[in-house]
DNA sequence: ATCGACGATGTTTACGTCAACATCTGCTCG
DNA sequence: CGAGCAGATGTTGACGTAAACATCGTCGAT
């Protein structure tokens, strides 16, 4: 019977303020307000009243009025394109776990179409979320389209984009993932290696691109002209069937492993063995490669490290304000399963 | 050189508020305010200079005023497990996108392990956020623990869950999909169906294993014993290893398209022909699933259905309070492919 | 013993918005 | 031609918190 404050019909209760907790433990309310952010000037039986008040009372600190009052608001946002993506999905999931360690909130706004538009529509619904910082994992040739604005003064860290270079860019190195798996299929002595890319609109991707053509030019190899699918398996399946067709592609660095999955299947129908006839390398490493018939050699990315990194210099920023410096791209690693191997005898 | 407000070194500028706004046009902030959420009993022409002094300041609304003075704050919370999950990864991405189409925000809250002490600490954060209702993706029976306390008055939705019945549930239907997988395999003219459950806390797994047993039952036939997986490709894969040196099973019904894949690794190792040898269907129809060799047999769920209800059902509760309507469960449909046939002849 | 410093606690006020109420203008109607 | 009314606009205060400042008591140094 402690409860008497009244319920409404149908309606919630109010809240517990500072100010019911600094009645019922008999203190001012500013004592309330520092007990509850642990300061450190209050007598220890003081403390312990107003604790056991809260409790009671089941006080919950008002975020609206904390964030009124100081302009901070614990919570950080974060835009991307549709999460159904591989990437996408792990890199969030890991940035919710290291907010809500370092007690920050994370909003998510998506963006539906990769549209400027729509980038400029979800970036302004996140200033009004008055979060401190934002991520950003969106392309950067659409960030800086001249529609967007980007909100000033605001910390922002950007994930898998690149070209704007006031903002800290955390990000896997998508140059070496590509120069490993094309070195890797060079070392097992194949004297091409074909290229399924990912979108243009894709900065991973070309980026990807770009590291594979560089690795076989290094070699003395002119690369061939890519095949281009759009990250989906359906994309990987039909240029897998033309590949299918030409006896001399016996090696194959595709720029994920969903296209590689579909190559895969349309290297079955067709009847070419993988890794006998012809090797296949991804690229994500998706826990369902290992998987994969034959389990997939692909380059691992560490998305955990990625969201890690992207709070941390967040953070960082937020509480200390801008730096500069520059941070390292995260290495990939090859794993080496079985759908690579020397090119077949001729 | 309108701009008369100080920039502190470092600092964002203070953001614009309804007073400068006032200021500039002439008015005072109460008409701001009555501009701003459009409100009709404003004179044209001076509507229409706030328009444009708001423009010109660049003004927002600050989102932590209107809350704390409104006591809503045009947010939802979700938590739920690991995002890492394909079916969770699905709805989190249809109900942001339909919440922004509503004009809502989403604060995503991660439990990291699926420990009661987890799920309460992530629910008293969500509280804290002030969100106007909550969207709850975890297991009914960890919800309903001791430790863990739901919010009083606030609207909730859960998915994925089922006991608590004071709640709106909104969840594909697992039984339906479940019978429908089963007796596929039956008409196929197997003599038995064995299943690859999911993990023992899960409710989704407890359902589709249930209605697996009584669609065996119904065509006279006693259930053989389950093998329990953990929804990983590699506890599908473990099994897989153990139903392959068993040639009396010619059907298997895996709770989940990546148990599956794991399966048919085994089963591609150890030289069982699928479908030849033996059938498989999945559960989930994954994008990657149609590209599995052989392309998978699943049953198919609609999460972004499941994402749209879920909203639909919550601001209806936030807007027009508590309703009692039961939601029927979202049907879900079999996807035939290549992985299921007739059992061998013998 | 006295003064000052410091620690504990209380009081006041501002943050930005919006509901409620107050005021003012111009116009209609008898 | 004045009372009354409607619509436009202004003023005040409250939401819950925390910074800034004020007050009070205690204890140590001289």
């Amino acid at each position: 019977m402690t409860d008497t404050t009244q319920q409404a019909p149908g309606r919630a209760r109010r809240a517990p303020s500072m100010a019911d907790v600094a009645a019922h433990a008999g203190v001012s309310s500013q004592t309330v307000s520092r007990v509850a952010n642990g300061l450190t000037n209050v007598d220890d039986g003081t403390r312990d009243r107003v604790l056991e008040s809260m409790t009671e009372l089941g006080y919950r600190p008002n975020k609206a009025a904390r964030a009124l009052r100081s302009g901070r608001t614990r919570s950080i946002g974060i835009t991307m394109f549709t999460l159904s993506s591989y990437g996408n999905m792990r890199t969030l999931d890991a940035i919710t776990v290291q907010a809500a360690r370092a007690g920050y909130s994370v909003t998510v706004v998506p963006v539906e179409y990769p549209t400027q538009r729509d980038v400029a529509v979800a970036l302004d619904r996140l200033r009004e979320q008055d979060v401190d910082g934002l991520i950003i994992v969106i392309e950067s040739h659409i960030v800086d389209g001249a529609d967007v604005e980007l909100p000033v003064g605001l910390p922002v860290v950007v994930i898998d984009s690149a070209t704007r270079t006031d903002y800290p860019v955390v990000d896997n190195d998508q140059a070496q993932g590509a120069a490993l798996a094309t070195q890797h299929l060079l070392e097992l002595g194949h004297s091409g290696v074909w290229h399924i890319a990912g979108p243009r609109t894709s900065y991973s991707a070309a980026r990807r691109e770009q590291s594979w053509g560089d690795t076989l030019r290094a070699a003395g190899i002119t690369p061939p002209p890519v095949f281009r699918g759009d990250w989906s398996t359906a994309s990987g399946y039909e240029i897998g069937l033309q590949i299918a067709e030409r006896p001399e592609i016996t090696a194959v660095f595709a720029s994920n492993d969903q296209m590689a999955l579909g190559l895969l299947r349309a290297l079955h129908e067709r009847g070419r063995a993988v890794p006998a006839s012809i090797s296949v390398v991804g690229f994500d490493d998706m826990p369902e490669s290992d998987s994969f018939w034959p389990p997939l050699t692909t380059v691992h990315q560490d998305f955990d490290e990625i969201g890690r990194r992207a709070i941390t210099t967040l953070l960082r920023e937020i509480e200390e304000g801008p730096s500069l410096s520059t941070q390292p791209l995260t290495p990939t690693r090859l794993v080496v399963r079985a759908s690579t191997a020397p090119p077949p005898a001729r």
